[in-house]
DNA sequence: ATGGTGGCGGTGCCA
């Protein structure tokens, strides 16, 4: 079972490079985020064509996720615990039945939080904890899953290409590290330090300044595995060679493979 | 060197 998590920014310009990635990927089960689009922009026909179901929470302009999967799936939330009448369109979770039991693929796309000192910060902070508080209830159940997305958090100073440049940056601020740490130390596994343990392992890299061309990278983009994932966990990887295609997101896709039995 | 690029929507905001 390969599970992956892109964020495409922006579904509608992207729709030819995701439909011809889903082709060669193969990924069983993905979340998509930064969609920037209505349902009724969301390009499901194409999608459904190269074979996955869609489900998706849009909103005008910005956000937006969605959760792609060859198998059925029941959608099992659209948005954090404690949402508002106009929560932003940052969540969406379905669950899968595999052999060795049912598998819940959450998709996210956490708050950038910049400027720091501001609302925008507390935001993401806030966020942060209301995700710690849907790890904990998923845990409870001891079952699979995995919590992939845009987690807009740099987990250490290898993961970004120049801590100096990110000092005040929001994706970097001790308190947004300490909120993924204690994420993780719920009992979550990180997949791609669990098999890369060390160097960098970019998913990002900006539009400006020449980032790519420069490898000036973030490792931003996380799949984050329950215990009884974390035990099937075969393989993971990044498909790097996505951001030099004409026309890229500026991030790329990660996958995982679990050992499911199918 | 305090810019730079990209997407949305039709002007600045967001990343």
């Amino acid at each position: 079972m390969k599970i992956a998590t892109w964020n495409v920014n922006s579904v509608r310009k992207r729709t030819g490079n995701l439909v011809s990635w889903l082709g060669r990927a193969k990924p069983d089960v993905v979340v998509l985020q930064e969609l920037k689009a209505q349902e009724q922009q969301f390009p499901k026909l194409e999608i459904e064509a190269a074979g996955y179901k869609a489900e998706m929470v849009g909103q005008k302009g910005f956000n937006g996720v969605a959760l792609l999967s060859l198998h059925p799936v029941e959608i099992t939330a659209r948005a954090l615990p404690d949402a508002v009448a106009d929560e932003p369109a940052r969540y969406i979770e379905g669950k899968i039945s595999t052999p060795k039991g049912p598998l819940t693929v959450g998709g996210i796309y956490l708050p950038n939080g910049n400027p720091i000192g501001t609302e925008k910060f507390a935001y993401k902070i806030a966020w942060m904890d209301r995700l710690a508080q849907r790890a904990r209830t998923l845990l409870a159940t001891e079952e699979m899953f995995v919590l992939g997305g845009d987690y807009n958090v740099i987990p250490t100073d290898v993961d970004v290409f120049s801590p100096s440049a990110f000092a005040d940056d929001a994706l970097c601020q001790p308190e947004s590290r300490r909120a993924l740490r204690s994420l993780i130390n719920l009992g979550l596994t990180d997949a791609i330090r669990a098999i890369h343990v060390e160097g960098p392992q970019y998913t990002y890299w900006d539009y400006q300044a020449g980032a790519w061309q420069k490898d000036h990278g973030l490792r931003i983009d996380h799949l984050l595995l329950s215990p009884q994932a974390a035990d099937k966990l075969t393989a993971v990887g990044i498909d790097k060679a996505e951001r030099g295609k004409p026309e890229p997101s500026d991030h790329v896709p990660v996958w995982c493979e679990l050992d499911v039995g199918a």
